[in-house]
DNA sequence: GGTTTTGTCTAAAAAATAAATATATAAACT
DNA sequence: AGTTTATATATTTATTTTTTAGACAAAACC
């Protein structure tokens, strides 16, 4: 399995929004500072992101991003779908094929159906409380 | 979700040793022409193969390669670690990483984890039946 | 024993994709 | 008006994937 930097980008991204208190904006450059994410390419995967419906903008002074949906709403496969270039495009079984190409892309694709199911039973809040579990075991060291 | 050529390539080749009557070798030439796959490729595929167990060879006249195990028990996942670079490395989850970039990893990895059993679900012989099928449905045009 | 058939190894060219950077423009806020 | 923020486009760099080539090694065949 391969996680491309932009999902891994991407989804550090979408949880630092999920921190922020209710209603607040974000801007990209704070975050791709914050946590060490190019700033250009940050600035590529929001628009992605925002292409896909899954974020608001606010431009201007004290503008930003915030999540339009709950993180709990928020699943892996949505992200994926917005980020993953190989999620887009589904595997072509048409054309002049053998039935031996034929019967491995019906298996794969079978395959990965049951990846999308998945990846669709993740979501940001399950990354929201890994986060927070790791910030409290921090806590005792300080 | 992407599928590299050489894992495609990879599931064909097997899925036509499969399709051998018990015992019988084939060479590399015969399949990559029958079954138009680039020989120089598939010869490297074969040796990814083999090196992790999963054929038999033997060199000269009439010789190639055959199955070492039932297709019943070659899962998707096998071939994958054989082929998909992405699979032999996991995601290093170590080091000097913020918690924010930490917490994405484990998700991640989990997800992983659920990828990982629903391709060992699969086997070559869920391919080879679908093969079956197909050239079956093709019978009744002729 | 020599020739053919097959696999093995190493290299590297070619093509595709991913990751990062730069610059200029547009909108919104104070 | 001027600052802050996003958007769009283009370019570069790096990495990975796919393909091709050629020399070598082992087994089989006659």
């Amino acid at each position: 399995m391969k996680f491309s930097k932009k999902t891994e980008y991407g989804l550090r991204f979408l949880l630092a929004l999920a921190e922020l208190s209710e209603g607040r904006f974000m801007g990209i450059y704070q975050i791709s500072l914050r946590h060490q994410i190019p700033m250009k390419f940050l600035e590529a995967i929001a628009v992605s992101l925002k292409k896909e419906g899954m974020l608001e903008v606010k431009k201007g002074a004290g503008g930003g991003y915030r999540l339009k949906y709950l993180p709990s709403e928020i699943t892996l496969l949505m992200v994926f779908g917005c980020l993953e270039d190989a999620y887009k495009k589904s595997i072509d079984v048409s054309g002049d094929i053998s039935s031996n190409q034929k019967a491995v892309s019906l298996i794969l694709n079978e395959a990965i159906l049951g990846v999308r199911d998945v990846l669709s039973s993740k979501t940001l809040a399950d990354i929201q409380k890994e986060y927070r579990n790791l910030n409290e075991s921090l806590m005792y060291y300080i």
